[in-house]
DNA sequence: ATGGCGCGTCAAACGCGA
């Protein structure tokens, strides 16, 4: 069961591009955020011809997560519970099965955080605060577990080209790292790290200043696994190649293939 | 040192992202 997550940045500006991708990568469920449309306005019809089912969490404007799979899924939780602001559409779930044996997948979209003098950084570790309550009570479950998104964080200084230029951003700060650290800590694999150990890893370069054309990248999307996820790991990745597309989103879609 | 781009909203700039 492959298992992908793509910051997509528009749902309706980069149609062309998720089919196209769907097409060329066929996973079995992808995670999408910042669809930046409300779930009426979702282009589940196009989707569904490709084959994929479509559960979303919609938000004018702003925001916005979407679970589209080819398996299927059961077990729906729109929203985060206990997130901070409900009106912030950052979080979906479903319950997938497969061939050999079900995941539950949990799509998210974590908040940036910047400027860090101001509220949004404390929402942003507000929301992680409470996605790790949250992550807790789903790991007691013992069941194969992803939670695939836009985490906003540069765990580590390998996890950028140019580190310096980040120290005084949400992501990358040393309260941002903490949290995100007390995620894994608690039995979460980076899916990326587990099967890319090397440096230059990258899912993110800013439209602005040619970060593209110098590879001035950031891993900030990640897929994290419960062990027993963990324990059907056989490969992951990160389809750099859409980055170079006509009008690319400024992410690129990360996964991990399981057994 | 700064800003640089792109999307959505809405019909001109502006909020927001990272």
């Amino acid at each position: 069961m492959r298992v992908a997550t793509w910051n997509i940045n528009g749902v309706k500006a980069r149609i062309e591009s998720l089919l196209t991708w769907l097409a060329e990568t066929q996973p079995d469920v992808a995670c999408l955020q910042e669809i930046k449309s409300v779930t009426e306005g979702f282009p589940a019809e196009r989707i569904a011809e490709a084959g994929y089912q479509c559960v979303v969490h919609g938000q004018k404007g702003f925001n916005g997560v979407a679970l589209l799979s080819r398996l299927p899924v059961e077990d729906v939780v729109t929203g985060l519970p206990g997130e901070p602001d409900p009106g912030q559409s950052r979080y979906i779930e479903a319950l997938v099965t497969g061939d050999t044996g079900v995941c539950r997948v949990g799509c998210l979209y974590l908040p940036n955080g910047n400027p860090i003098a101001t509220e949004k950084f404390a929402y942003k570790l507000a929301w992680m605060e409470a996605f790790e309550a949250y992550v807790r009570g789903r790991l007691a479950l013992e069941e194969p577990l992803v939670f695939a998104g836009d985490y906003n964080v540069i765990p580590t200084p390998q996890d950028a080209r140019r580190p310096e230029a980040w120290v005084n951003d949400a992501l990358f700060q040393p309260a941002t790292r903490a949290a995100y650290q007390r995620l894994t800590r608690l039995g979460l694999t980076d899916g990326i790290r587990a099967c890319n150990p090397e440096p230059g890893i990258y899912t993110f370069w800013d439209y602005q200043a040619g970060a593209w054309q110098k590879d001035d990248g950031i891993r900030i999307d990640h897929l994290l696994l419960s062990p027993q996820a963990a324990d059907r790991l056989t490969a992951s990745g990160v389809d750099r190649f859409t980055r170079g597309w006509e009008k690319p989103s400024d992410h690129v879609p990360a996964w991990v293939e399981l057994q």
